[in-house]
DNA sequence: GGAAATTTTTAGACAAGTCTAAATTTATAT
DNA sequence: ATATAAATTTAGACTTGTCTAAAAATTTCC
């Protein structure tokens, strides 16, 4: 396998999450950056290599075997990420791109001293959910956006479903990150923004950050 | 520059050390594991770029241009060797393969964190000196060959002028590492071999062993 | 100094991954 | 239902890095 089938593979897993639809050509091409004949030639490929399922003018879905090498790549990334915060002190929007070019580089006992390293985690510094080596993903937190916020409840931020260059800078500005306690104080259904209490501060949530912010309800202590 | 080119500017550079000797196209080669024709191929690319100097059938040498790009990858391999030992738990002769691979992540970040990370090492698990951001090598320790050693002097391990798989794990069975004390007790002028007392054990020393491990002299406490 | 051996370079080919432009299939709209 | 639009695939080409086989330059050895 090389970067290139395998950043395919990566692709075609997220984009077909979480119910293991069949993805397009086009949505693959727009996601890899590339032309949609580029897309064609390397599902050919993949299918003849057994890792995909490819239909014509239909679509393409992972066999067991591709959505195996797509989790152990996402592991890999995930780690990666978690390290690039937690250890070596990069913000959490700066090591998406980092990771990508760490994920490539092949060793098992690398991925499994890195791990130990890192202490198990189950979650990424985006609250997405790291695989475990044989491909499992650690059993599912209660989670809800935080449009659904109740009030006098108070909540942790646990992921976002967005993670663009431009979302996490948004948040990094309004000093959102990674485990901040969030409050709902007040919704203005004018544009169905909210008003919040975090941490240090109360500041406005538009519907479209509140849509892409992943909360779960805080422990009780 | 791509991870090839990356790899020839290395090779050229370490062939050509210390004193930045011409290397030949078979040495290359060789070192490369290719043939004389690819590489004859590499050296017109790195040349047209001016990052070596070519001179068709005599030999190849790096620009400084060429020197510089070779040492900032001779400091990202000798980082990951050292995050990989000091960090992760590996062995040092488990380590080389995969910092070949990282030493490709391309990130001034990335560098610049880590060597942070480690404390702004000088040196990395096999006593060779890291080159600082801008390609200075620390100043040199002052070192000698094992088999150079005085009688009634203790040293200690700095470096390996051998770092092939099969030399780092004769010195792991000899319970030999970086920093391990060692103290001549005898010489057999027969075979050139000697008697060692070490931190834990006395044991003999190959000629070809002593003449591979360097030594500094150990600090008076 | 000149024939023979060695080293190095050239010429032509191939695999991976990508591209453009053209052809084909599927979807949409009256 | 059929014409048009959109999506997808094919065909042929290009780049990077590699290879083999043959040609050219250099070194070696009487």
């Amino acid at each position: 396998m090389s970067e290139s089938t395998d950043n395919y593979l990566k692709a075609i897993f997220s984009l077909s999450e979480p119910n293991c639809e069949h993805v397009t050509t086009t949505a693959l091409a727009e996601k890899m950056q590339t032309k949609a004949s580029s897309v064609t030639d390397m599902l050919k490929k993949l299918d003849s290599r057994g890792y995909v399922k490819h239909t014509r003018y239909y679509g393409v879905a992972l066999t067991a075997k591709g959505k195996k090498q797509a989790l152990n790549i996402v592991r890999k990334h995930r780690l990666w990420e978690l390290f690039l915060v937690e250890k070596l002190g990069f913000g959490w929007n700066e090591v998406h791109e980092i990771a990508e070019q760490l994920e490539h580089v092949e060793s098992d006992a690398l991925v499994k001293k890195l791990d130990k390293y890192l202490g198990h985690p189950k979650y990424d510094p985006h609250g997405d959910p790291i695989p475990d080596a044989s491909g499992v993903l650690p059993s599912g937190r209660k989670t809800l956006s935080a449009y659904a916020m109740k009030e006098n409840e108070t909540y942790a931020i646990a992921a976002v479903s967005d993670d663009s260059e431009s979302f996490l800078n948004h948040l990094k500005s309004l000093k959102l990150q990674l485990g901040t306690a969030i409050k709902l104080l007040e919704r203005y259904p004018f544009d169905n923004s909210m008003r919040v209490e975090t941490n240090h501060a109360v500041i406005n949530l538009s519907k479209s950050v509140a849509d892409n912010l992943i909360l779960q309800k805080a422990k009780k202590r």
